[in-house]
DNA sequence: GTCTATATTGGGATAGAC
DNA sequence: GTCTATCCCAATATAGAC
């Protein structure tokens, strides 16, 4: 299992084998066929297998945002969404399948997005709705949309793709993409309020 | 040619075949083989097709933005970079491969993006410098990264997943999708500014 | 349940006639 | 240059012994 997860989540359904995957796991092709029925069938497994711990976390973090509503802002709803996808404290291959799940042919990908998130997105869909009362809905699913993308590009690309003249490479701390991550996103939910965004954080 | 993209672009390289593509082309599987050499040089070939035209705009726009001080604005960069790779206007299937190719596995996808966003990213990469004076510049590199997310969750979902609640659906206005882009990665890249953001814009 | 061996399919690539 | 036919391989999946 843990190896289906590396696997489909580095090369994707296509071209990934269940050779390799059997292989990779020390156990025989057969085996692997006897259990899980069929490849697509692990691939839906596998994927399930990621997801639902990572939507939990989600979804634990925003009770407890909502449980005082002193707390519940756009950031810490930011953080409880993205901080469980992110590739950190060995969730790292976890985040990478769920994230390579959103590029997947849509025949295979749509069903199985659609029917883990949707619970989870509804919720965070209200409470931003909640924090951000002049805010048409529907522009809250684009803003939602566009945070997904964001959160999606950092997971497969866990520092920005080496395209820029400065040879930067990664003198950055630890978390601080994701302090970056949190940063952008949360500006790009609340361009509306004149409010401060990042209170209380350096910088 | 066109069949290629279409092809690649949807399911990208491991789940299109050459039969698939010489099939929709109406033409003959070995012709294919004899005029592009393999599957992987038609693959390299259609990426530059496609993602080509769009950088040459990119640069000509901010050429354009550069020639007048006056104009160029972090939003007046954004549209630079991010009009051209969007569906629109009969780009659709172009803009569609390039970003496909972002979630290929690294080996076939890095060195055709370093070597084809590069210059380009370079030079959008300074325009930024220029109107972010105060930022350090792996910051910006960062929200450059996001930018790149967002945009490409745009292209490859035309509208927001269908996880709301409300069954929102596509009331939206044509090209509502990428104003709300501009607004959402403006802002992200221009936390720091207090000024106002989408001056002139309604809303 | 776990293995070996194999049936079967589909895809990349090419030989060779025209 | 373009076709047909084919080689070769890798992949999914299963049959059947143990």
């Amino acid at each position: 299992m843990k190896v289906s997860v590396d696997l489909f989540g580095d090369n994707g359904f296509e071209a990934t084998s269940m050779r390799c995957i059997a292989d990779a796991a020390g156990v025989n092709l057969a085996a692997t066929n006897y259990h899980f029925g069929s490849k697509a069938q692990l691939f839906e497994e596998t994927f399930n297998y990621c997801v639902a711990p990572l939507n939990d976390e989600r979804v634990r973090r925003l009770d407890a945002l909502e449980a005082d509503p002193e707390v519940l802002t756009i950031e810490s709803i930011v953080r409880a969404f993205v901080d469980p996808g992110i590739a950190l404290e060995g969730r790292a291959e976890l985040a990478r399948l769920v994230a390579r799940i959103f590029v997947e042919p849509k025949t295979l990908s749509r069903p199985l997005l659609e029917q883990a998130f949707a619970p989870t997105v509804e919720r965070f869909f209200s409470a931003l709705r909640r924090v951000l009362p002049g805010v048409e809905p529907r522009q809250i699913e684009w803003r939602f949309h566009f945070l997904i993308g964001a959160m999606l590009q950092f997971t497969r690309f866990e520092e920005p793709l080496n395209v820029f003249g400065s040879g930067s490479s990664n003198s950055d701390s630890p978390g601080q993409g994701l302090e970056e991550l949190v940063r952008f996103v949360t500006a790009g939910l609340c361009q509306d309020c004149r409010k401060t965004v990042t209170e209380g954080v350096t910088q």
